[in-house]
DNA sequence: AAAAGCGTTGTAAACGCTTACTTTTCGAAG
DNA sequence: CTTCGAAAAGTAAGCGTTTACAACGCTTTT
């Protein structure tokens, strides 16, 4: 090997192979790019930003020479002298496994996946990537993988509070941070979520007005998760309003999953006491499983007991009895986020610090009324407006 | 402001504020750390990463002073300055989206982000954190993001081919890539995938054995992804031995989601020609669409029609019928990709090129075999064991 | 014809860390 | 109480960019 005295770059350093083709493994840096297009290197750092004044016949020279190279700019490079880097986090609970690998595939909550392409997809047309960080039970290292990505990330995006309050604090001192999914009462930073509140009375609501229940039931989310306490108390206060029944024996406790939702109808059914009119459940993998132990019971839904589900997953329409629910936008809440943290990235101050997206009661079978004669591939016609209610 | 000559950090560089309190807003370094332990940032840097000898003494000087100032190791200057990120690129394929978000929503392929759970949780048992990329259709930027991501990311792994060859032979030029559910081919990169081959001809076998069949249809995934190809392929190969129908007309083309699947199906029925005996498909959300299709169509499944599907997603296993489908895990699929690519960084030598998971045939009622008497929640007992053919 | 002005380009200093190399320190042996 | 050697700590040179500032033409003005 030998050296150019004063050169930095790493093409000129590697020596032709033995049968004369280049045998660099090392990428080209803007020093060889500047030394092939005889200019310096801000001159091509220029070119590249398209930023200041570079002259049409320079920039040429440079553009050919990066070509010629295949040049590709250092990203972490960039990031560390201009502290832009281009990635946004996204933290999600990653419920225990257990080395169980269905376990982990039912864990999977359909939701959030969803959730996650659109943050994504918007991330993208932003023109930044999206860092994933599983979060939570079996992620025993706690904040300090999320310290860590401080550097690395231009901002934060957390489902489902993953971090108590006096975390998202400490983050946020450090980095912008966007709540999804959260209570809506943090100090620290902005929050987005659905209206769970609006959607929980509608479905109350719809029970006693149009089918005159006495007694309902509901079957919860994940102990502790925002959304599932959202709901739960929601439903409760219609429910109490409506001057209905809500008894804590009907209060059954899952976990978001559809089997979490069949073990906790099974074990409601194995007590004495009757049952309640309507189960609503947190979500819509819930009311599958609580479906199907009521079906295994040799009860039938709707004729025997109503169900309804929440997120209006794509699958459950195909279900039968197709399940009455509350449509919310898993996609259009990842966009929203990302967008809302881009926005505080550039210094558009926000005029809110809480966004609420609005939901809509979709009435199918599973709640007793009658079939939905359209076309399900129609309903790929309908698109939610992001109509924003504002805190 | 005022400088200290020669200091390099951020901490003594900004005043107090008015009532004394600290102002700081940028991040303590490894200068101040340094400073304020009195030792050399070589000693912090040591200390930090516990790998050569620091005396106990000095450690703990320097761990204290690291615990008062909140100081957090910038991931990035450590990126560039070892070249190692701790960081591993995923990417995917991002269909279209017309800004419909139902649309954007139904193309989420519940499977998929199985894949990207799994590699996840294995990426972060490795230290490592996962970076994702859509690519497709609607990131029309094509090869240039990834070409970034090069700077960024140790590794990359590829989801459902979504690079040509040509590309993916650049990419692994510059970076360790593992392909994952391709067609275990390439000369570039390391592939993992599933035993298309011999998933689809224990499905033939089932339907000619057992049921008789002698006219069959398939329905196939998203246009040219190697796994609908590979499925489709060895299909047609296990029915022809077998001697039984596969006409054209029968061959359905769909593109993975439950809403393809109804289409397809749809248009199927809409046609004169008698319909086979049995619908084969490329997934379980397809199959999903297609019963339901038939069912709207007034066929009973399976008394009229057969239907099976792929993956064995959780939620199908509630559906009514139960779906006869193959089961493969999508989760240990996304950790052997992040083991097989950590090797290739780690420098272990990979004896093989090509990793094939095994796949297991499920028996529900869809095929028209007995209904299961378990519990559903039962399965969770079940665990596949990841024996690993080898090419 | 010399000075002023402006658009381009070059020089060099960050950005925050790792690490090869050098110097200092410390303890044990002579 | 030296001397020596290993262990510990320090110095400084990168890693590949961006960017403030300086320098250099070249046109325009007087």
């Amino acid at each position: 090997m030998y050296f150019v005295s004063g050169y930095r770059g790493n093409i000129a350093l590697s020596m032709l192979g033995d049968q004369g083709e280049c045998v660099v493994d090392s990428q080209p840096t803007i020093y060889d790019v500047a030394q092939r297009a005889g200019v310096s290197i801000a001159t091509v750092s220029r070119a590249l930003n398209s930023l200041s004044s570079v002259r049409p016949a320079t920039r040429d020279k440079v553009l050919a020479a990066m070509r010629e190279l295949e040049f590709v700019p250092n990203s972490v490079a960039r990031g560390l002298s201009s502290g832009k880097h281009w990635i946004l986090g996204l933290v999600f609970m990653q419920t225990a496994v257990d080395n169980n690998v269905l376990a982990v595939e039912e864990a999977s909550l359909l939701y959030t996946d969803i959730v996650i392409r659109g943050a994504e997809a918007r991330a993208a047309a932003h023109g930044y990537s999206l860092l994933l960080c599983g979060a939570g039970e079996n992620h025993p290292a706690g904040m300090t993988p999320l310290m860590n990505l401080t550097g690395t990330v231009d901002g934060l995006i957390m489902l489902d509070r993953v971090l108590v309050e006096d975390e998202v604090a400490d983050l946020s001192r450090r980095i912008p941070v966007v709540l999804l999914a959260g209570r809506g009462d943090s100090s620290a930073a902005l929050t987005v979520r659905v209206d769970n509140e609006q959607a929980m009375r509608s479905l109350a609501q719809h029970f006693i007005d149009v089918h005159h229940v006495k007694r309902v039931g509901f079957v919860s989310g994940h102990e502790g998760s925002p959304d599932s306490v959202a709901r739960e108390a929601s439903f409760r206060a219609a429910i109490d309003e409506g001057g209905v029944t809500l008894a804590d024996v009907d209060i059954l406790k899952s976990d978001w999953t559809s089997a979490g939702g069949e073990g906790a109808m099974r074990g409601r059914l194995a007590l004495d006491a009757p049952l309640p009119e309507v189960f609503a459940c947190a979500n819509d993998q819930t009311a599958v499983g609580v479906i199907y132990a009521l079906h295994a019971a040799g009860l039938r839904v709707p004729e025997d007991v109503l169900v309804s589900g929440f997120d209006d997953i794509t699958l459950t329409r195909y279900f039968k009895p197709p399940l009455t629910t509350i449509r919310q936008s898993g996609s259009l809440l990842g966009e929203v986020a990302v967008d809302a943290l881009v926005a505080t990235l550039d210094n558009s101050e926000l005029a809110v610090r809480t966004i609420v997206l609005p939901t809509e009661l979709v009435v199918r079978e599973s709640c007793g009324c009658a079939a939905e004669s359209e076309s399900l591939t129609e309903i790929y016609k309908t698109t939610v407006i992001p109509t924003m209610a504002v805190n």
